[in-house]
DNA sequence: TAGATTGTTAATCGATTAACAATC
DNA sequence: TAGATTGTTAATCGATTAACAATC
């Protein structure tokens, strides 16, 4: 299937924002796009669209431009969201309640299958009808269940402690919302999402506008 | 101060992950550090960390290497994290009050000033202390309060026309939850924070790693 | 002073853009 | 067929890395 080995990050992290464009234009009954037109619409130029897209092959169709949903299906299968992945979440604060109502409201293949905290308030309750269990027995459940994902909703002090245990039980990948930058062996793959840097840059930008603005 | 008027936004992003680990130098009791140390402890190399921070002053010395406070200082004003903000949050469902109880344990210059909601049922419920005003009445709160960042945390069919009215209102910047990518006028600066994005990158890689698995 | 490490220029590498032949 | 638009190669641009003179 791919052309080439090794694709570089900067490719992969656009996927999922044509795949996006994609999906609002499938929904508006749009059948096909050129790349011209397709970089209008996302910001990218055409000319980047089709060399990220022949990265993995030949798509599109001369003369004609892009099937829009054949060209969703094709990058929801590159990015393997044609399968299904099972999660858990350790720490059902609000982060974790946010994350198990997120994905329970924008339905995609990604399934909450138990939430854990080590708050005996917590433990027993149920979030979007899933029961909150004691955070001793994670490992056991992971193990048990298949767990595809764990997802970190910990405060950072824990995070890296849980990143292990998850680990240890067999996960393929963290998604980690704590502020620290996770550290896992080569075979589990991890997204650090650090929701706090990107507040940072947008300090720096509006700055940036202000400084701008008090010259004129 | 600034050296030079455009900085690439890839520099940009990697200020605050510079900062985080000298806060944690900082906390360790740590004075100084050089760059091929920080290099180390980063994972960027020493070249780019010295290039990085010569785009905005020179601020280590010589046969020495970086004062780590002098740094995390100097690193924190060219954010713009020396100053404050005052914020209000669009939306007090999950994510919302995950965002709320964010800056409220990792206490930070971002100050959650009011939370607004259409929900008759949240609207006057208080959290981290903080009262549920009703959306109706956003514009004029954040015009009478200064407000200078929004963030918005409502589903993404209203997200845009939540980001119009708060640029209408006055504010600097806009953090935006939603998945979709919210358009505002060039002196608004925003943050799309594409979490979802994240979780399709981790499924990219979650498969490549499985697929090197099975050749083996 | 000698040693260490920065600041900065030059070289390399990779990613983006432009151009155009292939083809529907 | 003629027109349109892709797939792909070549050119450009920018970002990263290497090297080293400056200097604490």
């Amino acid at each position: 299937m791919s052309k080439q080995t090794k694709i570089s990050n900067a490719v992969i992290q656009r996927l999922p924002r044509y795949r996006r464009y994609l999906n609002e234009l499938k929904k508006k009954g749009v059948d096909k796009i050129s790349s011209g037109e397709f970089s209008h619409l996302t910001g990218y130029t055409a000319s980047q669209i089709r060399q990220d897209l022949n990265n993995f092959g030949g798509f599109g169709q001369q003369g004609y431009g892009y099937s829009v949903e054949g060209l969703y299906n094709e990058i929801s299968a590159i990015l393997g969201l044609d399968k299904g992945y099972k999660m858990v979440v350790a720490g059902a604060g609000h982060l974790g309640q946010a994350i198990v109502n997120h994905t329970y409201y924008y339905k995609t293949g990604f399934i909450v299958t138990g939430i854990f905290d080590v708050n005996p308030d917590l433990i027993g309750t149920t979030i979007n009808g899933i029961r909150v269990m004691d955070y001793e027995n994670i490992v056991e459940f992971v193990e048990e269940n298949n767990i595809d994902i764990g997802v970190i909703c910990t405060p950072k002090e824990t995070a890296q402690e849980v990143a292990d245990k998850l680990c240890f039980a067999g996960v393929d990948g963290l998604w980690n919302f704590a502020p620290v930058d996770i550290e896992t062996p080569s075979y589990v793959a991890t997204e650090n999402v650090h929701i706090t840097d990107s507040l940072h840059s947008l300090a720096y930008h509006m700055n940036k506008n202000r400084e701008a603005a008090n010259k004129k």
